[in-house]
DNA sequence: TGTGTCAATGATAGCGGTACCATGACCGCG
DNA sequence: CGCGGTCATGGTACCGCTATCATTGACACA
């Protein structure tokens, strides 16, 4: 009955609420406490009640890293972007976020910064905290860290690309393919003399090989190509339309290595007085939400961001509760979305 | 000498390699091992090379779940958000994710979809890892979700506010300075009649009952407020201007809740030859990094987003790591950056 | 009445690290 | 030469939870 009548605990306890506290004060072994907390089928509805009240009354929260520890199952799924900022890839991560979260998942998240020396620190501080799954934006290219990653045993997705040798699960979509699909829909609509404005970047590069091998098999001659190198800004996209127009003025259509380039093409040419679509055709890539209302709207290649997060997050979820998943390369494919620009 | 000379493991070991192994093949003590790579100063070179060694040969790599139990320091920071698509908070939470991880952090992230319950479940959910620090955006308001996070005792940063009563520690601005400033800024300019465009939020509330009480005291109407509710894209902002050129044709300028709102609301005056800024002010909210170069460039509220996530990263590490913040409530302030939209 | 089955509960032994304390070697000093 | 102090290393006991196996009692059935 008096504010001391707990035993003392132990120097190295953190101090907060533990199962065991929770067990105490419902009478029950902790054992019986964590079953009610997590399998509460296995118990009576008496002791359930018990032990519901119990958490109430203390404000127990378990303590994941100590459950994480002792069942070899983090629920922590990590996932590896080059960055947040104004990138195509977020509306994956946020619907890979959603999924998990209400499946009683937790994300970490990472940085690469488009940097293949912070992308190995990176996946060694993942792989020590043993999550569940590993999200990867890209491929990872043989290396180090491939190595570590397939010997750690952890399931992994790669995504927003496709190769015949995946570490483990794939969901993505081809950008040779992508690259060859612009340049026929241009060349249909009458288009012959092409530039194109990309970031440093190794998908881009495929994109722009695959483009440019249909313009030599067309007869055509090869597009003039800008590269922004790291900085995938509106500004770039500026500065890249000046240089064409000053420097190519015959070009008459001009594929972006994503929508923010083009929104800066756009921005340029406006600001030039050049007509879009009627003197340059203009396609991003990404379809990211805005440009559908920007004028004029953009035609742009349209992945399905949220579909890749929602599939990957699945993926991985399935692999984590020991399911297995049958289709570990999954094509989401692509669509160009015809808008006023072209 | 065999293949087989190890001791067999017990059934519920995961299997990978453990700090036990490499002490074994480096032939010291498992807590010389922990030494040799923790505090390395501790050991004798002998020890620390052969440590290394074993590290080397065996691909070790620690397991952060087991020490965080063990030393109450899971070297996690968590970060809650709205949302991450197009957000003006990626800014900050990619410095904050840099400055972390240089120092050997790891972020979760948790989207609050602006969501209360959706809050509720997310803080549970991450006390339950036991992070050394939680960022949030924005300040918990009173309720479960706030006494939780007192109760935890895990040091709080709330940012892109202020108040005189944070949980714990505090970086931010003050959003009823922001809309006087802006009113103030545009009466200045020789406007008279005025609208909002805003999302549904409560410091874009505060914004504008600032906003409303400078009118107020200058003798003004009142501004006619469009609030566009959850949907913040640049739709709603085409839309909002839309409405306010059809029922309100007397406005002269606009003060947007965000800068894609702004961007639409420009958008939408270039499409009816609304001319900007002659007819039409426009000051947008955040400075994303491509509003700058919009045609025409706009004017808007410039928040130094990767300072907060900076600072932030620093004030938690120095709670983790046991050091004293002593400015508990840091007030970054903000700018009107004047481009051509005013 | 014996016994097999099943559901509910508990005891025990870890998961893989680190905090804490102990030990022994070596050193300098009075 | 004895003593205290420092350095490198090791032993032990946890951190807070769960896997695994054991136990108990109720009940059905022969």
């Amino acid at each position: 009955m008096s504010e001391s009548d707990h035993t003392k605990r132990s120097r190295r306890s953190s101090g907060a609420i533990t199962l065991r506290d929770v067990a105490m004060l419902a009478g029950v072994a902790p054992i019986t406490a964590s079953r009610a907390i997590n399998t509460p089928a296995q118990v009576s509805p008496d002791v359930l009640r018990k032990v519901q009240e119990a958490v109430q009354r203390t404000g127990y929260v378990p303590n994941r890293m100590a459950g994480g520890l002792a069942s070899s199952r983090s629920r922590l799924i990590a996932a590896v972007v080059p960055s947040t900022v104004m990138s195509v890839f977020m509306q994956t991560i946020e619907a890979l976020n959603d999924t998990l979260f209400d499946a009683g998942y937790q994300l970490m998240l990472g940085q690469s910064g488009y940097s293949a020396a912070r992308e190995e620190t990176l996946l060694e501080a993942i792989i020590g905290r043993r999550p569940d799954g590993i999200f990867l934006t890209g491929i990872l290219p043989p290396g180090k860290g491939r190595t570590r990653l397939l010997a750690s045993g952890i399931p992994v997705v790669e995504t927003w690309d496709l190769t015949p040798t995946p570490i483990d699960m794939l969901i993505g979509f081809s950008h040779s393919d992508i690259g060859r699909a612009v340049a026929h829909f241009l060349i249909a609509k009458g288009r012959r003399r092409f530039a194109m404005v990309r970031a440093e970047d190794e998908r881009a590069d495929r994109r722009t090989v695959a483009f440019q091998e249909v313009l030599a098999q067309q007869g055509l001659k090869p597009a003039e190509v800008v590269n922004v190198g790291a900085s995938r800004s509106l500004r770039s996209g500026r500065d890249a339309m000046a240089h064409i127009l000053s420097h190519s003025p015959e070009v008459d259509a001009i594929f972006c290595s994503s929508d923010l380039l083009a929104l800066g093409v756009v921005t340029e040419a406006r600001a030039q007085q050049v007509l879009i679509p009627e003197r340059m055709a203009v396609v991003g890539f990404g379809d990211v939400p805005f440009v559908a209302d920007m004028e004029p709207a953009l035609t742009t290649v349209r992945i399905n961001g949220g579909d890749i997060g929602l599939q990957a997050a699945q993926f991985l979820m399935a692999r984590a509760e020991g399911r297995t998943v049958d289709a570990r390369i999954v094509d989401v494919g692509f669509s160009i979305v015809e808008r006023a620009s072209t």
